[in-house]
DNA sequence: GCAACAATTTGACGCAGATCAAAATGAGGG
DNA sequence: CCCTCATTTTGATCTGCGTCAAATTGTTGC
């Protein structure tokens, strides 16, 4: 007897850069009309993704790069005895995949943390037209650049933080990406769970869950689930700063 | 009274890709003759940079990306408050300051943990180049590539991994990148104070000592001092995968 | 070779955060 | 709406690693 079959959500759309209200924060930011209109061609599959699906999966072939359109992405790094450990969190206009480029093949999950919509872009497609369009070129380079800035900080963080700070600065940086892309800075709805942020922070989920109801009993936030309100942003900023560290 | 000027060991030497033993590690790795060729006149500065002198410091506009072609550099990433994390170990073949690409500034201090040799390249003349050769350009990605996905590996160990693998994984790493430069991968000189080892790890120098003297009791290694030497490889290998771990 | 200093080792002790446990709350499916 | 299961919260206890301290060894400049 055939397996029942999974139903893959997979809409082929045409997509479009020029009219893509992202295009200031992603991959074309920067381009000319015209430079635009040759990235339109250049992408031509948009993809719904259900929550709780797969972007891309650990170990299979780079395909593309995935632009997220709308939604929100997780990216988990497996070890092969199982470990696994969330590595960020991508929100729209982010690009996802970059760890790929090196083996051609995925060494993290991707998954949906809410039903979302990714652009996929060929590598070999965008290697040739940076060829020929410089500040798309030079865009990605700070793109693949921001990104190894961006784990820095997380090293940082996972190597010299204690758990309020960490917390601290997980809320602060998702209160700024949520500004820079015209939602409130400081009230938004955390669509990870206690879990997957303790991963992310290389703490436990009670950890976290305790961190939260501290921050709250502090005044700083209000949580109530994944509600979150952030009351004081400067002291939450200055909870960071006020070198408190483990190592 | 002017302060006695520090002697400062910029050697500006014609460097040259295509007669450098490195080649097949480092930026140009696949190229062809004549694109060697190109390459050569691209680079024109080699530095030598003494023991604790900076390669480039954070903070400082970005001048140019660094190859290594002797020597051992460390990189640090600083928070405001002082606080600071060894982010990286680097040898020779590897390429340094992606990282400040996106921002045109340093984000970390490059130190060099004995006297060292690096090849300037300028970032503009790279993606210049880089237009006109597309396996160049292809292997820059890679090497980008491959610094996000190490990024990755690192916030595996900071995040989920107990003392004694992050520092297994620490030593399999050297001995594996020692190998892949036809050193010894059983025998080698550790260049870096077991604080540095503790601040890449996110641990105590304390700690790093304890676990090195556990490992040696162990018959898994044995240390005098900078000097290390394997002796158990698998038993080494076997200590990171048998899932000890702490998150 | 010696003095001064930096790095390492080792021991004793404390604490932040992990672990274990159980109750409370929320979400999804029939 | 109710049942079931997943998530979150909170408490109690344990432990790995940090902290403090002191002895030892290695390194550098004179």
């Amino acid at each position: 007897m055939a397996l029942p079959l999974r139903i893959v959500e997979v809409a082929k759309l045409k997509a479009a850069c020029s009219s893509c209200s992202l295009h200031e924060l992603c991959l074309p930011a920067g381009l000319t009309a015209s430079e635009l209109a040759s990235m339109d061609l250049m992408i031509d599959i948009r993809r719904l993704v259900k929550r709780g699906d797969y972007v891309f999966r650990s170990g299979t072939p780079l395909h593309a790069l995935y632009a997220i359109r709308s939604g929100f992405v997780k990216s988990c790094v497996l070890y092969e005895d199982g470990r696994e450990q969330v590595a960020g969190f991508h929100m729209m206009g982010e690009l996802m995949g970059m760890d790929a480029i090196g083996t051609s093949k995925h060494l993290c999950d991707a998954v949906a943390l809410e039903d979302s919509e990714v652009c996929e872009i060929s590598l070999d497609d965008l290697e040739t037209l940076s060829r020929e369009i410089p500040s798309l070129q030079q865009h990605f380079h700070r793109i693949m650049s921001r990104e190894i800035a961006r784990d820095y900080g997380v090293m940082l963080l996972l190597g010299s933080m204690r758990a309020e700070e960490r917390l601290a600065v997980f809320l602060l940086n998702l209160s700024q990406r949520f500004a820079a892309r015209g939602y409130s800075p400081i009230e938004f709805h955390l669509r990870m769970t206690r879990e997957e942020i303790g991963s992310y922070l290389g703490l436990k989920l009670e950890t976290v869950s305790r961190a939260l109801s501290h921050f709250q009993a502090q005044g700083l936030i209000a949580v109530q689930n994944k509600h979150l309100r952030i009351l004081q942003m400067d002291n939450l900023k200055e909870l960071v700063s006020q070198h408190s560290c483990r190592a």
